[in-house]
RNA sequence: GGCCGGUUCGUCUAUCGGUUAGGACAGCCCCCUUUCACGGGGCAAAGACGGGUUCGAUUCCCGUACCGGCUACCA
């Protein structure tokens, strides 16, 4: 048995990472750090025909954004190196030959041509035990033929499936699943080009670098016999991995497993960060770029199928690293519901100070070519506007106008109310500004009130144009909190620009 | 079709045989706020169905329905 908990993410690099595999990733870290294992991240590239540049590297910059590191990788290096599958080509061979040789796989020779049309003609065609009698292997060849096609022809070696017996192992998340291997194939196990398919090379692998644990998605369940029959084969059967297939992570509308296309349909990131497909160059969104949090997004993955048991929902990695349990993990799956999603953003931009925020915040406003240049301005800025932030973007929205003049001012939103008296209180509120010696909140407030009243009118009617000469709309913190952040010169100068707006 | 898995408010979920079935998101209402938010308070909203087992089932068992996954020389 293994002593050392080592878990593995084994993702192959298709394109960009989604909501499920993050998930995965961050249940295997939890788990792995928690135990006081490792945490290893295997590339699983065996299928050359889909690889895609930069997926590798994408999942990466992924990983260190979410803060979850693994110990070992084809990045990190480790022990069991190399960490990509078609790195390790040559170690498959042998053991699918040993496979063979021991009466538990043989050699087939159909090509894939006639498989197709045996499937077009077959409804439902399986390569399996009633079928493999009529197939082109070394099941049915002469030992000659055989011989002669191993030189002359391509060919792979499949599983040879018992014929009725039960696989039964216990999930960390189901317990007991059986199987009846009567009811599944004979899966290919090496292909004709040499490379392992994941049936082979996830058993040869998890054993080669002694793999404590294997999570992964609720899809794998029904190929999970294949998977410990192989173990087994082998002769390892002692040192399997506890298994525990993960829920699903499904389309918030309808049904289904949550795609990339649900996204751009409904509007919301389902991968991590941005992926852009090098073929098409298309990009889809991330989390990240929509204006995420890390702490959030892992926070939110967490989640969903998994709670501690109380009503708590926020929870820091570290603090997840401590409460989590597979045993809690739920076995359906869920539904991914994007403004759940904001709200964990919301409680973490609340949550962490004006310090933790600034880099983010900054990157949006320079994104929008609003320099900062005053960093103590910069920073009561984040602190007066970060509870009305849901998404980091928002902070430019609620924050732009105390760095450049608005852009627009909804003068419709005062002018059918504009009179003589008010233009006549706003021409004499810059006179008394620019006369005030302190430039505080309070005192501002108190001036303009003291004002209002000397010219009978009531301060409600005035807060309103305020707030759009200095803000644009009718949004944002208190108007007197903004006029002393942005200082005398800019206040008066904020008003004069909308009094001679309001005259044209 | 076959196999496997799943099923508590619209959504995420708590409950490990006895509860007015709790919380959160979203929705609606009120308060606060002379803006928009935040915040506070409230309303509405659930055990798929049918059988068992039991003094008692959301909880255990069986069946049905529904949903999902898989069914590739893809992972």
């Amino acid at each position: 048995m293994n002593q050392k908990v080592r878990v593995r993410f084994a993702p192959s690099p298709t394109g960009g990472l989604h909501l499920g595999g993050v998930r995965t990733v961050l249940f295997n870290y939890l788990f792995a750090k928690q135990q006081g294992g490792d945490f290893i991240v295997r590339i699983e590239d065996t299928d050359q025909g889909r690889f895609v540049a930069g997926a590798e590297e994408y999942i990466f910059n992924t990983l260190k954004w979410c803060g979850l590191e693994p110990d070992e990788s084809p990045l990190h290096g480790g022990p069991y190196a190399p960490y990509r599958q078609s790195e390790r080509k040559a170690n498959y061979r042998q053991y699918a030959e040993q496979l063979v040789k021991d009466g538990f796989a043989y050699y087939a020779f159909d090509t894939p041509e006639e498989l197709e049309t045996k499937r077009k003609e077959v409804a439902n065609f399986q390569y399996n035990q009633f079928t493999r009698g009529n197939m082109n292997n070394s099941l049915t060849l002469s030992a000659d033929e055989v011989k002669e096609k191993l030189v002359s022809t391509p060919y792979v070696i499949r599983i040879k499936m018992l014929e009725d017996e039960t696989v039964v192992f216990t999930d960390m998340i189901r317990g007991e699943v059986s199987f009846n291997t009567s009811q599944v194939d004979d899966k290919v196990l090496l292909k004709a080009d040499g490379m392992p398919t994941y049936h082979l090379a996830v058993v040869v692998d998890d054993y080669l670098m002694k793999i404590s644990h294997a999570f992964r998605g609720e899809e794998w369940l029904p190929s999970a016999p294949v998977h410990i029959l192989l173990w087994k084969y082998l002769g390892w059967g002692n040192d399997m991995p506890q298994w525990a297939h993960l829920p699903l992570i499904l389309k918030p509308d309808g049904n289904g497993k949550l795609s990339k296309r649900d996204g751009d349909r409904l509007g919301f990131p389902v991968f991590a960060m941005d992926w852009t497909d090098p073929k098409t160059n298309e990009t889809t969104t991330g989390f990240k770029e929509r204006g995420f949090l890390p702490e959030a997004f892992v926070n939110l993955l967490a989640m969903l199928g998994w709670n501690d048991g109380t009503d708590r929902e926020i929870f820091t990695l570290a603090e997840l690293v401590e409460k989590f349990s597979m045993e809690r993990v739920h076995k359906g799956g869920a539904k991914f519901d994007y403004e759940k999603a904001k709200w964990y953003n919301h409680e973490w931009i609340k949550e962490l100070g004006v310090g933790s925020l600034e880099l983010g915040v900054r990157s949006e406003f320079e994104k929008k070519g609003i320099v900062i240049s005053d960093d103590s301005l910069f920073e009561k800025v984040i602190g007066l506007v970060k509870d009305r932030c849901t998404l980091l973007p928002d902070f430019v929205a609620q924050g732009s106008f105390f760095f450049q003049s608005p852009a627009t001012i909804e003068v419709d939103a005062i002018k059918p109310k504009w009179d003589d008296k008010k233009n006549m209180f706003f021409t004499e509120l810059i006179r008394a500004y620019e006369l005030s010696s302190v430039w505080e909140m309070h005192d501002l407030e108190r001036e303009f009130k003291e004002l209002a009243a000397a010219n009978q009118l009531k301060p409600g009617e005035l807060m309103l144009p305020f707030r759009i000469m200095l803000v644009g709309g009718k949004f944002g913190p208190g108007v007197f909190d903004i006029a002393a952040l942005i200082g005398k010169e800019e206040t008066v100068k904020r008003i004069q620009n909308t009094l001679q707006l309001l005259q044209a």
